[in-house]
DNA sequence: TATAGATATGCTAATTTCTGCACAAATTCA
DNA sequence: TGAATTTGTGCAGAAATTAGCATATCTATA
């Protein structure tokens, strides 16, 4: 009852959906554009019901929402706000020292896909 | 390898670690004091062993640094940062709709004791 | 020796995830 | 009209994994 353990309890079940790399993956390309079932498929390699299921879960507490056109459905993010806060979380990580020279440069990737849709030029919108 | 795939892994194990409510809680009190494996016990309600495996966990991504002084052990954030970045996760959250009105309350009341460090004397806001 | 905490062990229980299959909805075309 | 196709959902069941907890033991400080 006491409204910490109430929401304390929701986030760790919020937790929860995002631990799977899967699933950040699919919010990671639902950010940069609304896509299908199929399309998230073969972004993923992985068969069309592992990617339908993983979408329920993050449907099941509305991270995704569905929009159906034509025998398509298309996803897209809710808030789309989730791909950014999500990707803040990569100041908390900790990889194996072993690992740390790859995975900075892995985070600097991320960051700028994450940040841009392409992680080349083409926008100029960060400054600094 | 490709580095999507290592920071989405990356991303999922610190999400991993966070879901579950008594780390959250322990983060949560945390950001108010450095405390003992005691104090903590006694805040949570749980046994000491049990703290102690759960800053286990904590401690294995870094989440929290020990500090050793005489004959009891401190431990904080080491990112105080992190304790924030967790609270605006509750943008994310979707309680069940039976228990909106509850949880928005909660939220309220969390929010209020995470941003500050008091959370206010005894608010009397609940009505119907 | 007593206190504070970490760690090892063992058990249980629960959860998650995947594969394959059947089903449903929208569409296409004969 | 209606059969076949495309697209996606959901279930069932197996399997792995694993997470959490309590007890008990071990270390370090005092």
């Amino acid at each position: 009852m006491p409204y910490r353990a109430v929401v304390s309890a929701e986030l760790a079940k919020l937790f929860g959906i995002l631990s799977h790399p899967m699933r950040i993956r699919i919010i990671e390309e639902l950010k940069k554009e609304d896509l299908t079932v199929g399309a998230l498929k073969d972004i993923l390699g992985i068969t069309h019901s592992a990617v339908s299921q993983q979408l329920a879960v993050l449907r099941s507490h509305h991270l995704v929402v569905e929009m159906r056109q034509g025998r398509n459905v298309f996803y897209h993010l809710r808030k789309p706000d989730l791909a950014h806060w999500i990707m803040e979380g990569v100041g908390f990580i900790s990889p194996d020292p072993s690992e740390v020279e790859k995975m900075m440069s892995a985070i600097e990737s991320a960051k700028s896909a994450w940040g841009d849709e392409k992680p080349q030029a083409k926008r100029k919108k960060r400054g600094a």
